[in-house]
RNA sequence: GGUGAGGUAGCUCAGCUGGUUAGAGCGUGGCACUCAUAAUGCCGAGGUCGAGGGUUCGAGUCCCUCUCUCACCA
């Protein structure tokens, strides 16, 4: 019998400006297995999570939609914690970072830091952007690469040539929030020195802290030696202030971790646990995170980092995931295959999509990929066919021929062990998080069980009264084997597992209850476990969104928070790539242009767009351009504007052209090299 | 560009410290069965293990080079 554990889980903690996506669930459904696991193990299991509230996404988001940046993130809260609750994710308690709990904590832990002597004030020059009023975080600044002279970079680093440099590098940077040049200005911030913690660090992940892949990557970092890390931002800024630093908040990143201590502090006050039980330096507890890989930086280095320097414990692991692709590919707004889990949830059970996660769950960071006709299958197979379909074709016997009274003796005491047997490895593969390992045992015994039943014919032998005996004998066999897998698979299934106890009138199972067989007592009626899924269903997931794609972008309302930085009565509100992408810009060849009687500003084009075809449209150019000057050219076109009709005909899209209008206005030329067609993006 | 991960049957993946004819599930072809949600069982077809080179008695498994995919870069 091994010890009891003391375990402490968290989930990394979603951002409050969009709801929750399949990404986020195999983290969420990865944790919560295990979290499930552990419990049905007998051991001590606390899960906490909270919303990751602060920061200038949500500061922009808030003033875009015309709330507070408190509206914004309680809407967002109750959404995520009714999503998670619907994916059985079972959560001790779901918080915020915008807590008291959390003020108070980082506080105390900045304070600790500071104490401590590895907080450092260092002036730094960033930009600024003077309309709005507020220094720009790097991905807010935009311009043309000074590498390679790629224009619309981000002031951090070049998507096309991939140098990295900062925003004061950039060629004619632009502010995206108000659309005006930033300045440089100065102004003093809080590093956290975490240079100072390299040996420690070193031999923490050296210990096992983090899967093997990892650690080979972490290596990376440390051979270009730790930088120091800016835990401060200047206001305005949505988060907490710094004390002693007026006008200084807190980063994001800083306080975020935090909230993990933040939401477990409102589980100790409820529950009645000590706090320092699971902090306090040298505690024997366990904690451990669960991330994506994409935030593996801040959970192994800075993260544990904080924790000691400020006199507390550090992790015991942090286990990192890859991501969810969709059909090979990114989940993307723009293919509609970026897929929340409202929407799953409004057609779907939560388990299916758990069970597929977990059966294509191991323990690397790989990414993994959602084939929904996979999903269908694997869920119509395994489930349904192999695992349900146990239960459904020997309960019946049972029920008629037995009065519903499993047989008192196991028919095969040597097959029913084998299958206790693998309990072992199962448990071993749940807890190094080889989900799909697990899955593969599981099922490799409901082959067999499936096989025993098929061997010895039960209801063949029904058809005589003589062999009554036999054919509870063998369906009792078979529903063991049923108890056991559902057993085995209860931190996947809670519910199917749940309501397969009741159905053998059993109290909820504990991991050692597969190690003895049900006998003697009666069963419930059998009712359906699982319904097979419908493919035509199942693609619906993808094509509502691609539905929503073809309707007219509409404004995101914009008021000018009181109080708030307004951006610039100039500045575009910011959208998201995906929001680009809903924008088909297409390379066009103007076939011909001519005049229309009537219009004095209009010149009627027609555009080869390629494989898209020839199409007509009016542009506003008559008095800036020559028509037969067009005939020929290449331009850019929106091709998948909303088709308007106007006095003379239909337009079917949009030349684009810069400028104020009249003879100031200059048609978009590709460079050369470009065909009709060809999608600008 | 740097770094990491990955490239094994149509699809999704197992293959531990190198060792007999490379495995599973799904899909597919055939047969059987009819208790079970067109579920199940049996048999079969399908792979020069990304490419090339090397080490070795022997390599999917180790080393080198190349190539493709994905991710991360504070």
């Amino acid at each position: 019998m091994k010890p009891h554990r003391r375990i402490l889980v968290t989930s990394a903690l979603p951002y409050a400006n969009g709801p929750i996506h399949l990404g986020y669930l195999l983290e969420a459904i990865q944790t919560d297995i295990w979290v499930r696991f552990q419990r049905l193990r007998g051991n001590e299991c606390l899960y906490v999570c909270a919303d990751d509230t602060h920061g200038t996404p949500i500061m922009l988001k808030a003033q875009a939609e015309g709330i507070s940046p408190e509206q914004l993130i309680e809407q967002v809260n109750v959404e995520h914690r009714r999503d998670l609750a619907d994916m059985l994710i079972s959560l001790d308690n779901f918080g915020s970072t915008h807590s008291a709990e959390n003020k108070v904590l980082c506080e105390r832990l900045y304070i600790a830091l500071r104490e401590a002597g590895h907080i450092e004030r260092r002036t730094i020059r960033q930009a600024y952007d003077a309309v709005a009023n507020m220094f720009l975080p790097d991905r807010y600044v935009k311009g043309t690469c000074p590498n390679c002279a790629t224009p619309g970079q981000y002031g951090d680093s070049c998507e096309a040539c991939g140098a990295t440099y900062t925003p004061a590098d950039l060629k004619d940077p632009i502010s995206v929030v108000s659309g005006t040049r930033p300045i440089e200005r100065e102004s003093e911030h809080y590093f956290f020195r975490l240079s100072k913690f390299d040996a420690d660090l070193r031999s923490w992940i050296t210990e096992g802290a983090v899967q093997e892949s990892v650690a080979r990557k972490l290596e990376e970092w440390f051979s270009q030696g730790l930088r120091d890390w800016d835990i401060s931002r200047d206001a305005p800024y949505f988060g907490f202030e710094i004390p002693g630093a007026p006008g200084k908040y807190f980063y994001v990143w800083f306080d975020a971790p935090i909230g993990y201590l933040a939401s477990f502090t409102q589980l100790c006050e409820r529950i009645g646990v000590r706090f320092d039980d699971f902090f306090a330096a040298g505690a024997s507890t366990e904690l451990h995170h669960f991330i994506g890989k994409d935030i593996l930086y801040f959970h192994t280095l800075f993260w544990p980092a904080v924790l000691q320097g400020a006199g507390l414990r550090r992790p015991t692991a942090v286990h990192a995931h890859g991501f969810v692709t969709i059909n090979g590919q990114k989940m993307s707004k723009s293919r509609g295959t970026f897929i929340t889990a409202r929407r799953y949830l409004d057609s779907f059970s939560p388990e299916y999509l758990r069970y597929y996660f977990a059966a294509k769950l191991g323990p690397g960071i790989e990414d993994l990929d959602m084939n929904l006709e996979e999903f269908t299958a694997r869920l119509n197979s395994d489930i349904v066919g192999k695992l349900v379909n146990i239960a459904s074709r020997c309960a019946g016997f049972i029920s008629k021929s037995s009065g519903g009274k499993l047989a008192a003796s196991l028919a095969d005491r040597d097959l029913f062990a084998a299958f206790t047997a693998r309990a072992e490895q199962i448990g071993a593969a749940y807890e190094s998080l080889d989900y799909a390992g697990a899955i593969r045992e599981i099922m490799a015994l409901a082959d067999r069980a499936n096989q025993y039943i098929d061997q010895r014919k039960p209801w063949m032998l029904a058809k005589n009264s003589e062999n009554a005996a036999e054919v509870q004998a063998i369906c009792t066999q078979g529903l063991n084997f049923f108890r056991t897998l559902m057993i085995y698979l209860s931190p996947v299934l809670p519910v199917m597992a749940a309501k397969s106890a009741l159905f053998f009138g059993e109290a909820p199972w504990c991991w050692s209850t597969a190690g003895t067989p049900l006998l003697g007592t009666t069963i419930q009626p059998y009712e359906a476990l699982a319904s097979r899924l419908d493919m035509k269903a199942v693609a619906g997931l993808i094509e509502p969104a691609a539905a929503e794609i073809a309707a007219p972008v509409t404004a995101a309302p914009r008021a000018a928070a009181p109080g708030a930085v307004a951006p610039g009565a100039a500045a575009p509100a910011m959208i998201s790539i995906e929001d680009f992408a809903r924008i088909d810009l297409r390379v066009a060849k103007i076939l011909s242009a001519e005049l229309i009687p009537g219009a004095d500003k209009l010149l009627k084009l027609r555009v080869d767009l390629g494989e898209q075809g020839e199409r007509d449209l009016f542009a506003g150019i008559r008095a800036a351009y020559d028509p037969a000057n067009l005939v020929g050219r290449l331009t850019v076109v929106v091709a998948n504007l909303q088709p308007r009709k106007m006095r003379f005909g239909t337009s079917a899209g949009m030349v684009l052209a810069a400028g104020p209008g009249g003879k100031d206005i200059f048609l978009l030329s590709p460079d050369s090299g470009a065909a009709p067609g060809m999608r600008v993006k």
